[in-house]
DNA sequence: GTCTATATTACGATAGAC
DNA sequence: GTCTATCGTAATATAGAC
């Protein structure tokens, strides 16, 4: 992966990214060396301080971008006619989301004790409007009494719990579409929450 | 903690492995020094040696105890009189056991990354060992027709991914008992997969 | 069984040449 | 922007004294 002298910016930045994504995500963050990721990339170790000013920053930015672009594409959606219209796109969403991003997700589950104070309340703060999101769905749909449950709250963590578990066993290759993994959690989800 | 110099074999052992377990937990294995552990213990790192082989020893001790016992509590169940009395053992059995030992469960599912790929298999194998009692309790339902459900597999695991969750927020110092946990969850798992 | 001391290797990060 | 070289530190594991 040796490589000559010169300016590769534009592309090098998003390959160090890139490549921290997929180390982290394999091996954990604190068992992958800078020298690791500078190798993947196919430049010296010090080249990588021109992207990023330290090894937390590359952690940091990773679940932030994660964060915000859940939020964002959630932020995009209609919201449905209804709480269980807007439960069934909840649910979908999710599943969509996270299936698609298996690295990124497994990086912001299982490395938040790795980031920093300051750095864990940003991300700890964006995960908690995420679930406040399925939270309030909740809500509305025992108000309309067309759910119903004692603690919605709870609710709203378990259903994330199972609806996050996919990324353990889902694979895209596997014997089940998308679409159909869809409809066997949205029939659970459903009928854990109905009326 | 510095300490002078003896013998301690019988209490530095289960010691060793306690703050091993605690710090694994908290830092994750690749941040935990054996320097670390040694300062939590009170020896110095080279006695460490005197208890495991090596460091990833250590970590495949602590996650096959792990699961060693969770087959045998949960072998020693009755298995109920029938399929739904059995998904309600379980189902309690799973939180109560889970709830009891956070830093066991984190590291059991954080940490197979860091396990050597025999270890890893061995580990493995184990869990899948759990997840199929699961999976047979819900086969059994469905012949009986009091379950209904497509894939009793991916529903076992959408299952157990819920009910290992409760250890994200549960404390049992919190405003709900463990039992008032169970009832909840219970609840949801009996109306998920109800006929 | 624990200590001190150390061999060997690797780490994150920086400096200065090109 | 990337290179080579290196600073200062810390890692796992071992050896031999007590």
């Amino acid at each position: 992966m040796a490589r000559t002298q010169g300016s590769h910016s534009d592309i090098t930045g998003p390959r160090v990214r890139a490549a921290a994504l997929a180390l982290f995500a394999r091996h954990g963050f604190a068992a992958v060396s800078m020298r690791q990721i500078a190798g993947e990339v196919g430049v010296q170790a010090g080249a990588l301080y021109n992207y990023t000013p330290d090894k937390q920053s590359l952690l940091f930015d990773l679940m932030k971008d994660h964060m915000d672009q859940l939020l964002q594409d959630r932020a995009g959606l209609t919201g449905g006619d209804g709480p269980v219209q807007a439960l069934e796109q909840f649910t979908r969403f999710h599943i969509r989301f996270h299936s698609k991003r298996p690295e990124a997700v497994f990086i912001s589950y299982m490395e938040l004790r790795n980031l920093s104070p300051d750095n864990f309340a940003i991300i700890e703060r964006l995960r908690r409007a995420y679930e406040n999101q399925l939270e309030e769905i909740l809500r509305a749909g025992m108000k309309a009494r067309v759910f119903d449950m004692c603690e919605p709250r709870i609710t709203a963590m378990a259903l994330i719990a199972m609806l996050t578990g996919v990324n353990t066993w889902y694979s895209p290759v596997g014997r089940l579409s998308l679409a159909e993994v869809e409809e066997i959690y949205w029939g659970m989800v459903r009928k854990a929450v109905a009326a």
